[in-house]
DNA sequence: TATGAATGAGCGTTCATTCAT
DNA sequence: CATGAATGAACGCTCATTCAT
């Protein structure tokens, strides 16, 4: 028999690691078709353990939930640290995204992309976790245009609209990347600075783009 | 019997009727939570008309899948129609899009948020379908540089990259238009107008941003 | 294979027979115990019919108890019909109450020995339909003694305390019965009434039993 | 730790005090709902304590049935202790019957209200621990007759008809008694021996209740 | 003496799917 | 064209019981 004898792990430790396997399983198969008999297994213990520490299904999600959120949160505070320019500091926090995805793929799947298959009780939680990481973005977006001599009359709104534009294509592109395996969390965020950083200028200084002119009939 | 008889009614038109049902209801709960009992409910008639029409759930949800993922590039075709401006091209497919989400929400979630709980089966349709969209846009962002003087060796992965973001900024734009329910689709296409266009020439043209200098220390 | 082909049957007829089995399993097992595995089984069906037509395992229990509450109220009233000194209708529902309990024994046992193990929901409802069987002997007893010249002031009291006497005894007597089966339901009344009559005169005239003086010692 | 380090504590000592909790909970939730955790819990020690003294959830049951018998039996020859007339013995054994179930409701919940929900094992011990306490009355009743000049040809059954009779009357009545908590046990045992004292000596004495002749026609 | 860690087995419930009419 | 009747298979969850310390 190559099969490892179960140690006796203390409770904290064992926690982990149902939460470590329940992340790659609700990853990769979604909330409802995710069993929790697959994940007790992969985890190399019963079904029962999973339920004394976690007390249900739904519990184990949200304990992902909030940990991968945490672990992001975290990411980003931890890239804009000692950084002094609003440029720089957006551009930290770009890569400490694109870094996180990179390494915890999964983790971004449970946070981002299961809105649509979960009950109530969870759908609040999710969405509770992904506001947190909404609120890091546009902490930076509004502390960047501030600090850069923007308009002091910088509304809510319009640093929400930015920061759902940099998230959505952040995240977007994760799939870009995806496919791109030579790209480096660098490059992508030189990548995507280059796109929005201008833009992102004129929105917060109220310029508007407006249609050009019909070309002259020839 | 005071319950009204159901018609009897040729194949192709009760075949739409439930795939109208499904896609709500594959909307709300998702793919798995949906239960072919309550899509047959919901759209008046009993569960083996679902199967002799539709095949499995399987078959129902691309059938949604093909549907919609139809109807938004369609609109986009429609939307580029007669419009010579590269510029005015990708607003007016920003345009389509926008209000198609606001009139198809179902439909949009249903194409674009369930990549996590999908069978392997479906998950090849989906990002099929997906691609489908994408490639319209990437058609709509290469001619417009193509057309406005763009540099001509303009490489398929830089078309895909800007591609990636405007889609997964729009995608993202939705949940936020969703909590300004006064903005127009007209009004969210000015907005990401004028968040993008700069930025996209810019990547399109090869001009790269360069972080800018260590300010100078006191 | 000698074993039968299951016939289709209407929904009806099915959720009778179910009910029939579900009686003799929860009275021989008790309600924790019995399991709807066994009760489907021995129905000849599987077990998402039982789910199907009586939506689960409370809301079985439920339609038994109600079913034999029915059957044993309507027995009473069967018996009193159209008899009418006081005495020969008490007679009579004695009568009809061993009855019951000889050709349904497990009926008896599921609406009165259960309190213990039922979860609230399901206790209210069996509280309910011991109420309405003990209102059949207190409205007995109660008639009984007006009829037959009692005293007017005969109190609600009074009335209850000798319909749970009387029930309590035919209840413990089913036992007693289960151990003597020469004895028929016409023996079981009459050495019950012959117990009870008398006394039960005395409680409702307000004579009461008064401890004897001490023996005089010797 | 602010938490009371539990003393250690002499085998009999633990021994009862989960027999306390287990009759309290066994009584509260049924045999089959009662569970082990929740009286381990209760009792403030570990589960393998519980299994260590008591063997099994069966063992437990059973050392609960045991005592709450022994109690009750022994509440029975304490009454009867130093009575002379038989009269006054069954009145002294009523009481002692009625202050048992007002003190002691879960034992005798326990003791008498399990029957359809235990294992074949259990319900052996159930059946003796109730034989035991029935024996007790039905000495008293063949007693009484005996000694107070009754019929030398008293039958077994006629005691024991006697017997089932009485404790089925006084079972349901503590019913009755727990909507009625102004009723004292004596006051219980008064009602009662007015209403079966007379009836009990006709039964014994061989008197027989014959149907009363039909009205004559008006 | 005492317990935290762990599990095999089973139960209530649901769901996609099919059969017979 | 249309459906009421029926089920195999799986899932979430719990429980009595034991092991290792």
């Amino acid at each position: 028999m190559t099969e490892k004898r179960r140690r006796r792990l203390p409770r904290q430790v064992r926690e982990q690691q149902i939460i470590d396997v329940a992340v790659r399983v609700f990853s990769k198969r979604g909330y409802h078709a995710a069993s929790v008999d697959e994940i007790a297994e992969l985890a190399g213990i019963s079904k029962p353990m999973v339920y004394l520490y976690l007390e249900s299904k739904e519990g184990l999600f949200i304990a992902c939930l909030r940990r991968e959120a945490e672990r992001l949160v975290a990411a980003f505070q931890g890239a804009a640290q000692g950084v002094v320019t609003p440029e720089l500091r957006l551009r930290a926090g770009l890569r400490a995204f694109f870094s996180f995805v990179s390494e915890h793929r999964d983790g971004w799947v449970v946070l981002h992309r299961h809105a649509a298959e979960l009950s109530e009780a969870i759908a609040a939680e999710a969405a509770q976790a992904r506001r947190a990481v909404m609120a890091e973005v546009t902490d930076l977006v509004r502390a960047g245009i501030a600090e850069s001599g923007g308009p002091a009359r910088l509304g809510d709104e319009d640093a929400e609209f930015v920061a759902h534009t940099i998230v959505g294509a952040a995240d977007s592109l994760t799939d870009w990347m995806a496919e791109h395996p030579a790209e480096s969390p660098d490059g992508m965020t030189r990548r995507l600075m280059n796109m929005i950083w201008v833009g992102m200028r004129n929105v917060l200084d109220g310029e508007t783009w407006t249609p050009p002119p019909p070309p002259p009939p020839s």
